[in-house]
DNA sequence: CTATATTCCTATCTGGATAGTAGGAATATA
DNA sequence: TATATTCCTACTATCCAGATAGGAATATAG
């Protein structure tokens, strides 16, 4: 029950690779290399974290990923939110009436409470917490 | 992302008919009927939450469910293990080294913690304060 | 003792999401 | 021109949640 995506971890991971290399730079090769991830399967992975703005690119010979901020300015909740969306326990949860039950939902209160529960613990864990361990 | 299984939707549906209904007694197809969930999946779920102790059965003519506790002394926490197991974000959750990466494994503290928040939250809301909105 | 209504058990099917693969286009360097 | 990279699109495979089916066990009523 709330097993965490592969592609959740493998960002997280590869950030955190990246994160602890001297220049902070990499290629996608290098960090599926490292972190033993399917390289195909990484570099999907990266251009969302490059979409986010949580790292940056350069394409071409000599190109590769680095590190748009400091690690301690990116929370978990900016990587899971970028590879894998929002979080999103029920379907109704942020519009009220979405599900079958329409307006007689007693438990989407719960379910909300649960999101913002889960998103408070991930906005305050840093890249540089969880790669430090 | 972290998305709540169907079938514990289904039983919090059922546990809070039940937990609201005169008598606090029903049937499975009853339940079934009254929150639109699959009468035959539903007696797979009554059963697991009958073994788990927070409800009682009877079987034969006459035979059905009913609580086998007060709705405040119910926890989401106790429903949801009893359907869907413990909560485990990652498969190393509860056993170091467990995971490809052995020992060298930093995010796992993080993902423990995640388990714990989430395991706190689940504890501290009762049936009674869900079924009441 | 038979008919009926229920829980309980086991096995099976199925659709959709997740994980992973493939091929190449765009781009940059030397 | 050759090479190394990111980026894009499409496809395939695998797995599991969700659901279904059939019937065994059990209790009640007449």
């Amino acid at each position: 029950m709330f097993s965490v995506s592969a592609r959740t971890q493998y960002a997280i991971r590869a950030m955190s690779c990246l994160a602890t290399r001297q220049d902070r730079s990499a290629t996608s090769a290098e960090l599926a290399q490292a972190e033993s991830i399917p390289p195909k399967y990484l570099e999907g992975i990266m251009s969302n974290l490059t979409a986010r703005g949580l790292i940056e690119s350069e394409r071409g010979k000599n190109g590769g990923y680095r590190m748009a901020k400091d690690p301690a300015a990116i929370t978990m909740l900016e990587i899971v939110e970028a590879v894998d969306g929002k979080i999103k326990p029920v379907t109704c949860v942020d519009a009220a009436g979405a599900c079958a039950l329409g307006g007689n939902c007693h438990p989407r209160k719960f379910w909300v409470g649960l999101k913002q529960t889960i998103d408070a613990y991930l906005a305050e864990s840093t890249l540089k917490d969880v790669s430090e361990g």
